[in-house]
DNA sequence: TTGTACGCGTTATCAT
DNA sequence: ATGATAACGCGTACAA
């Protein structure tokens, strides 16, 4: 198996052995129909020879390349990467290739992202993270343009649209149990912390109102707490607590809807000398390694990420086969408590 | 700029502007040796129908498609996340693509994946991580084979090789100059925890070392421990810090390789109720968000990352451009101080 | 079982 | 400035 660098085609391996360019095409993507003789002989010159097929030739004549685009926010936010790494792993194991685009979290971005993928005619594009799915119907119209040509694949999001596939977690359901069981631990004020208005943010929001609402609580402007930022913000978060309480709100419990946000409040519990779970208890979203990275380890919303990666490329495989699948997929979370709770 | 499904040709928006496809081929690449009102034709045609270029056709003809590949062990790891992150954005400014392949640690798998990468025609290959160059010269010998073909760029690693890029900053110097900052604060016994023994490993081992012998120590097996595993980890490296710890081990400072074995000390030490960093101090190593996420925040080498990145992707695209570029490029680390030491 | 010839949609090289 | 035409390397009817 010499390597010379000189171009080799499929025409000189077919001149070498003997036989036409097709046969030699034959035996490259393994066809029965061809004698057994000549099949190994075309291998050995191709061995010998170091033949590598063109794949642009290739995706030219077959209108694949077999690759799938992954569009996903932020590739080092823990759960996205997770979720990226998943996927990817599952879609070579069916002999796809990932092309990777880090959005970022502005519309114009993510929608140039989506029609970049078109260009480059990628199989289908999977959009990672609830963040690619507005509550604003005019910001979601880009993901049914890009339909029209190719399969959309959405891990924790909802878009009801021909030829967009949904697969996601029951957040409303999993933050509103979440809630209920601070209650039942005895939590008499619970502070939600959300940084996120995307379709799946204002699902884990209702769930929050609607258990408070089950308890007597009809207006929720002490309770929830918009901040702006990302994994890397923690110490921005702590100051906004800070100030919060030093104007007077108080809380013995926060739900979070995200894991980085949860550590937040407690490292802000810490710093003020808090007990946990005593005088404050907290439960994050995501169970992603920050929980069990965190002393002590956080009580965490495990959304399935796996799973639910896993079987969004077993759904995408299917349709891109043809068969018909389900435009929704929906998993439910599980509480996993730690030790702050 | 209505978008029909049919597939559209250069043929068509020939037709339809009444002009020859090499026209529409130049104006489509933006060539000047067009006239005015022609090209405007064109355009509008093009806009009219809504025409794209078909990549493949446009690989075939110039035998690239822009794609850069990208190797990496985990993309969940929060220190590969970041590079990949940083990469696949500089990339992209330069009209790049990504196509990711999370590696896993493996030879074989390494090596696979880098085949694949030569097979699908990338412009060249990014390394991301240490772990892909081995202190045994055999298991080298893949990336020497892709750089025939392609240029290797190096991230935090060096292998010396024609059409192979080194970038990473000096391992040894910022652990041994860590260590030393450690004696200078008073600390008796310093432990070396470490997961890896990739040529950037031992690097640092041996910057540990070297600190030591300065120090009048030249014995090193009680002062080092080399531990299985990766972020997720945590639990089984507190597990085995605690074991040695009965059976007699003590130490009053670590130096951790990663951030996240620096954490498992920290965990080890806060449930036995040690005070940090007046009963154990610890540095980590990558200054990676797990240092600001963990409370209290850990001091860590920063190994600059964000500059290494961008800094290999513009090297990449001199190579690519056909400039002489440096085949090594070395940062510096430096120690941000926080409060575990 | 094997070979011929054409199509895939561009870019590039010649002419004109 | 523009047009005709040949690559680019493969897959695949269709013919033999």
């Amino acid at each position: 198996m010499s390597d010379r660098k000189e171009k080799l085609t499929i025409y000189d391996i077919s001149e070498k052995s003997g036989v036409s360019i097709a046969t030699v095409s034959r035996v490259l993507n393994g066809y029965q129909n061809v004698n057994e003789k000549t099949r190994d002989k075309v291998l050995s010159v191709m061995n010998e020879m170091g033949y590598k097929p063109n794949a642009f030739a290739r995706g030219l004549g077959l209108d694949t390349m077999k690759t799938i685009g992954i569009l996903c926010a932020d590739s080092s936010d823990a759960y996205l990467a997770k979720a990226v790494y998943y996927i990817e792993e599952a879609l070579r194991a069916a002999q796809y290739n990932a092309l990777l685009i880090c959005t970022g979290y502005s519309f114009e971005d993510k929608k140039n992202a989506l029609e970049l993928l078109l260009e480059r005619k990628v199989d289908a594009a999977i959009l990672v993270g609830s963040n690619f799915v507005s509550s604003k119907a005019s910001e979601n119209a880009y993901i049914k343009d890009a339909a029209a040509s190719i399969p959309v694949m959405l891990l924790n999001a909802c878009f009801e649209c021909d030829n967009v596939y949904s697969l996601y977690c029951n957040d409303y359901a999993a933050v509103k149990s979440a809630v209920e069981f601070l209650y039942t631990k005895g939590r008499k004020k619970i502070l939600y912390m959300y940084n996120s208005k995307s379709y799946s943010g204002m699902k884990k929001l209702t769930g929050f109102k609607d258990a408070l609402s089950e308890h007597g609580i009809d207006s929720f402007a002490d309770y929830t707490v918009f901040l702006q930022g990302g994994p890397d913000d923690t110490d921005s978060f702590v100051n906004t607590l800070n100030n919060l309480c030093e104007n007077g709100l108080s809380f013995d419990a926060v739900m979070a809807s995200e894991d980085y946000l949860a550590i937040a409040a407690l490292k802000y519990a810490i710093k003020k000398g808090m007990r946990i779970p005593e005088d404050l208890a907290v439960i994050g979203y995501n169970n992603s390694s920050l929980a069990t990275i965190f002393e002590p380890e956080l009580t965490s919303v495990d959304n399935k990420l796996k799973p639910l990666s896993e079987q969004l490329v077993n759904t995408l495989l299917g349709v891109l086969k043809g068969s018909e699948m389900p435009g929704k997929t929906e998993y439910s979370a599980e509480l996993i408590e730690r030790r702050t709770t």
